[in-house]
DNA sequence: CTTGAACCCGTACCATACTACGGAGTTTAG
DNA sequence: CTAAACTCCGTAGTATGGTACGGGTTCAAG
């Protein structure tokens, strides 16, 4: 693979479409290299690597908004905001897992009844989630 | 509070936006009262419960269109389709499950290691992010 | 040197989930 | 009884994260 790709090029190594590139450029994500005169522009192969930064943060929940901080910070000494950051979500990932383990046991709970041939008992759902404050 | 609610008073209560209750009738999420003769809706007080069920289940990461099918579910009485739709969830429930605790491990993992890291390094965070497969 | 794929660029479109707007009718507090 | 506040309803606009299209340019293989 040679160090200068085309957009095309770039694109398959990262695993997306050209599309995104380009749209991850409109957004500042990633850097438009200059066009040379009347012809095509070309992207060190790093980039790639960036893309494929931006997918994996995108997997672990942060929002494009969210990646474009966290590549600010690439390269800086301290971590102390991109800490707070992933910690944030942390807290937010955990709150969620909570609260689908209490759905997943109402359905359980649901299914189970099924099987044990009861059909008089109706599941309230809602109430699992329903902390009325 | 009164049991007969007007959509201001419902949107109020269960803490959203008027728009919202209206936008969640015309998704079919919410049933729309009948209109009096040339009057205005009134709403039980129960909605607003519903409304704070369809808020949560977003936030742990269901479309209004599941939540629409996790409604049906609600106080079921069983029987041989509703058992199916609740194990079809309940599979997707596990899916996200799995999914978060993955996020999860993975965030807590990398805070863990910039609690631990020395802070003349750069943030194993955008390592991780960043790292080369 | 031709032909077809790939690139360029702007604009438009998609899905999801709202949010705002405008003008008419209805309710309610003073 | 009046004026502000609220409701109704359809339509249009917003944000997010892309994807598609079309007409023109450029590149690369035969």
């Amino acid at each position: 693979m040679p160090d200068e790709l085309s957009i095309g090029q770039l694109a398959a190594a990262a695993g997306v479409n050209v599309e995104t590139i380009r749209y991850y450029q409109r957004r500042g994500l990633l850097h438009e290299p200059a066009k040379p005169f009347g012809g095509q522009r070309r992207y060190p192969a790093a980039v790639a690597k960036r893309v494929r930064f931006i997918r994996r943060a995108q997997a672990l929940g942060f929002t494009l908004e969210e990646i474009f901080t966290l590549l600010r910070l690439d390269g800086a000494i301290c971590c102390a905001e991109t800490r707070k950051l992933a910690a944030s979500k942390l807290g937010l990932i955990e709150t969620k897992l909570t609260n689908l383990q209490k759905m997943r046991d109402a359905l359980a709970e649901l299914t189970r009844q099924c099987d044990a041939g009861r059909t008089d008992e109706p599941c309230p759902i809602i109430n699992v989630l329903a902390r009325d404050d």
